[in-house]
DNA sequence: TTTCTTTTTTAGCCTTGTCTAAATTTTTAT
DNA sequence: ATAAAAATTTAGACAAGGCTAAAAAAGAAA
């Protein structure tokens, strides 16, 4: 795989863990920084490989080739990003740049040995899971939003009571699978403010026990 | 710089060490494994950028900047063979196609770091020395031949005498300005066997005393 | 010095990954 | 349902870096 190719693999895998879904070409192109005919091109291109689903002004979506080599750049950028914070003492907001060169040098013995090297980490240093060398991830597990931190990023993922007039309810407050929340302040009886898009608003502790939410993770 | 362009001065550099004064376009075709025609395009490419000296048929120079920049290159790959070797615990042999990679990473912070951390090495695991963060190389003196150690491999740099008769001498025995040799055997005397392309020579001590000779680099 | 050989350069083409402009398809709104 | 808008693809071009074949220059040999 060329350079090129590991980024659009990447980018896409970071998309299509937002969209759930077909991700389209102008997300990509936004994505990318590139335009959106460049985007068209390298997708066909992906997808002669085997690493993408692409149908026409369909969008496209990972195989679960893809899948697993986009993992892999992946895992390799967050354990070097470990080994610049741990080892080197760059701070965790400076390595960005710096493993995402390092995320394409290629030799499955370096990578594997710089986990070794590293403890085996799970996390990186701003708290993303690593993948393990087959590209597999942990499931960060869903909790009840009546159990999240104040101040965490969360995202809506599902409902436990699913009666018609809960839904109506979370639909009339905007609350939708896939959007992201914050915890303000949680009160003695569990209910509780949220943040939603840059709304703030009450809901009881009945709402937050009925709600999955997951951490957001950042992408890199 | 481009990856490529960055090979191509290393290359140059390597070369133009062995050759002293102009470094060939079909020589760099060779050691860049490429055509010379591509090489041609190539070197107008980093002559117009101020890294080389190129006239037409006459073959290349590294200027002052090319030098610098080629060195640093080379910094950051022995830099990386020892972190690869002291720290992950490859053997020295093995390091050498990873490090080709590692060198192009680009980040003076990084590689000031990982100079900090591996304890500011002089030398690689093959023994070369690694230029400081200006480009600078620490001279490797030249010794007489009589205090050349067995086995090492040595390049033929001056000579003490300079009368004629020892000249002769030296003439008729291969004996010259950048030929490698390799002390076999000493004396008691200091008389010894010296090894130069294959032949075997016995000189003595006078004659060992009066070669100046230097360490042979390896590249990479 | 003239010819032959070797080296180097030029000319023209290819691939990768990008772009702009135009065409086409899909979606949205009337 | 149809027109307008938005999204997507196609067509054609370009720069980087490489290649082959042919031309030109330099070097060697007669």
């Amino acid at each position: 795989m060329t350079l090129a190719e590991e980024n659009y693999l990447k980018g896409i895998f970071h998309l299509q863990r937002e969209t759930k879904g077909e991700v389209s070409t102008n997300a990509i192109a936004e994505d990318m920084q590139t335009q959106p005919s460049s985007v068209t091109d390298m997708i066909k291109k992906l997808s002669d490989k085997g690493l993408l689903l692409y149908k026409k002004y369909k969008g496209v979506q990972l195989t679960e080739l893809g899948r697993q080599k986009a993992s892999l750049i992946i895992r390799k950028h967050r354990l070097w990003e470990v080994f610049l914070v741990d080892k080197l003492h760059f701070y965790w907001d400076e390595v960005h740049e710096i493993a995402e060169q390092l995320e394409h040098v290629q030799s499955d013995a370096l990578i594997n040995r710089l986990d070794a090297y590293l403890g085996y980490p799970n996390f990186d240093p701003h708290g993303d899971p690593i993948p393990d060398k087959n590209g597999n991830w942990t499931v960060r597990e869903k909790i009840s939003l009546k159990n999240a931190e104040i101040g965490t990023r969360y995202i809506c993922v599902g409902v436990k009571d699913t009666q018609q007039e809960f839904l109506r309810y979370l639909d009339k407050k905007n609350i939708q699978i896939g959007v992201e929340m914050i915890v303000m302040n949680k009160e003695f009886d569990d209910s509780m403010e949220i943040q939603i898009s840059d709304t703030v608003i009450f809901i009881s502790s009945f709402v937050a026990e009925n709600i999955y939410v997951q951490e957001k993770l950042d992408r890199n």
